[in-house]
DNA sequence: CTGAAAGCGCTAACAG
DNA sequence: CTGTTAGCGCTTTCAG
């Protein structure tokens, strides 16, 4: 590997004049410029971003921890934080938590190792003064890490009205929700609290099977439904994450109950999944890309140490009409 | 931030020590130990790993570049990639190239300017020379990007000879087959070339409906089916990927075809949303645990420049038993 | 056991 | 316009 060092004596000019035209800082004569070019060419160089990143005290990097790249809606959030990060000239790096609790907290270390300029963080399975504890910068999706910490999310508990108001209308008169809140209180639990008081308010009883949070596999909800299949035969209203929603409209044709006649389905998130179906599912959508383009614009503002930011950010959802309730 | 130099001052020994003991490299008498730790506590020093990898020379990161996390089996393999090289102590950043053949290239460029120590790619929206030119640690998954570059694929062929032989046995005489054949020549496209192969062999007529394969919405997947909605009809036999064939079973209900009586579908990846109707979808799975290990443990080989390399790997594919074929 | 010194490859004043 | 000289923060000989 040629460095700016062999580029220059090649060139028979400094190392600094090689930087300086390498960076479009400072004047270079056309006929240094000439020549450096010459000697980049013969050597093949190219210039080593970790060891210009050094002095500038930067990484170029961003980190993004999610708990399960395996749930759609994180796969199409890091896919559009990289997307968007990538425009601001950052990198993107992952970590899933995946229930472990450890590995999370090792790539919050690695924003004092500096080996990323910030982080983006959509997990919650350390306590949050893991976060608390560092001054620098970080951007919270979903859930309150207290104080200084910017937090962005969706407005979950209008999704939740909105769900119930359409259930409402269309004369559910038994509801069920079937989700995993947050052990923590979170605005991400806000969908099924508000769902419940909007519907309780209205004297519609809401039952509500509480999942695990950190379950992300399909035949968890097959293993749930059959153990819960009278309280899911007497709703005729539910409430339920994409992959419940979808699992749920599988398993009610097996039951003879008859979506949305019988029972009528809303999906939340709004992932592409739920786009499956024809008619695709009713579902309360999150707008991913929004929220991403927030993350990402908030995050580069502290990383950049630029003024206003914004420490609450909740991002608009909205229905996506459907044949299922 | 605390640097090292700071430790040393504040412990009254040399940095070199503290270098010492910091990694554990050499001896350090209990005495100066005990000053270092002190120090290191009360400057709250962290080192920083970007400064401490420019000696070694090393990133301590991975690139894993792929077509879009939108699509689940490429949001699982990253998924466990990123886990397994955590195992290694590795990072991974990500890429989505998204139909986007400058950006494969600009992480692929990553790898000359050390961002990264090696890259692992499923993607192949540029030319295999942009590879080929570049004498560092590359693993492809799935591409043949030529000599020199280890290649690493599940055994698609045989995935298409079970899928192919598991419909004649059932009877099928008429096949269909929806898929995105890449540009390239790649083992990828195996499974559509040998599921061909065999039906033929046997008489069977296979129809083919192809895809662009880099689209991955589900409403893509509407819109086809409308649009060959005489086709679909036409066959009692179908082999497509997850995606496509879950979307398939759905439009079939809706026209009244009955799976698995009517029509029998075998869906191939093996990705999670199989097992998302009860019964789950027939399916070829390719082991995205074993491909993500191979892939991971060649890098490692390869950036750690250790000999032994396997230039072709091939993992196993096994059928899933469903109800849908 | 330990400290001084020479880098890793590049940036950024600072005198020319 | 340009070369010299300090660093960035840490690793690693190499004499003590």
């Amino acid at each position: 590997m040629a460095t700016i060092k062999d580029v220059a004596r090649r060139a028979g000019v400094g190392i600094a004049t090689v930087s300086r035209m390498l960076n479009g800082t400072g004047y270079v004569s056309a006929d240094a410029r000439k020549r450096i070019e010459e000697a980049i060419e013969a050597l093949n160089y190219i210039p080593n971003e970790r060891a210009r990143n050094l002095p500038k005290k930067r990484a170029g990097i961003v980190g993004v921890i999610i708990p399960d790249l395996q749930m759609p809606f994180y796969a199409s959030f890091i896919r559009q934080v990289e997307i968007d990060l990538h425009e601001y000239g950052y990198k993107t790096m992952v970590c899933n938590t995946v229930e472990i609790s450890s590995r999370e907290k090792e790539y919050v270390d690695m924003l004092e190792r500096s080996v990323v300029d910030g982080i983006i963080t959509g997990a919650l399975s350390v306590d949050e003064e893991v976060y608390q504890q560092i001054d620098r910068p970080i951007v919270s999706m979903d859930h309150d890490l207290g104080p200084g910490i910017p937090l962005i999310h969706s407005d979950h508990g209008k999704g939740g009205r909105l769900a119930a108001e359409r259930l409402l209308r269309q004369g559910c008169r038994s509801a069920l929700q079937i989700g995993g809140l947050f052990p923590a209180n979170t605005p991400s639990n806000d969908r099924y609290l508000e769902f419940e008081r909007v519907m309780t308010e209205q004297g519609v009883p809401v039952r509500t099977i509480r999942l695990e949070w950190n379950r992300t596999d399909y035949a968890y909800y097959r293993e749930i439904f059959e153990r819960h299949r009278e309280e899911i035969a007497g709703a005729n209203g539910v409430f339920a994450s994409d992959m419940g929603a979808l699992a749920l409209c599988h398993f009610a044709s097996g039951q003879e109950i008859r979506v949305p006649e019988d029972m009528k389905i809303i999906a939340y998130d709004g992932t592409d999944m739920t786009r499956l179906p024809c008619p695709v599912l009713t579902a309360v959508c999150q707008d991913i890309p929004l929220l991403a383009g927030k993350c990402v614009d908030t995050i580069m503002k502290l990383i950049r140490g630029e003024e206003g930011i914004e420490y609450r950010q909740i991002t608009d959802v909205f229905i996506q009409e459907g044949g299922t309730g």
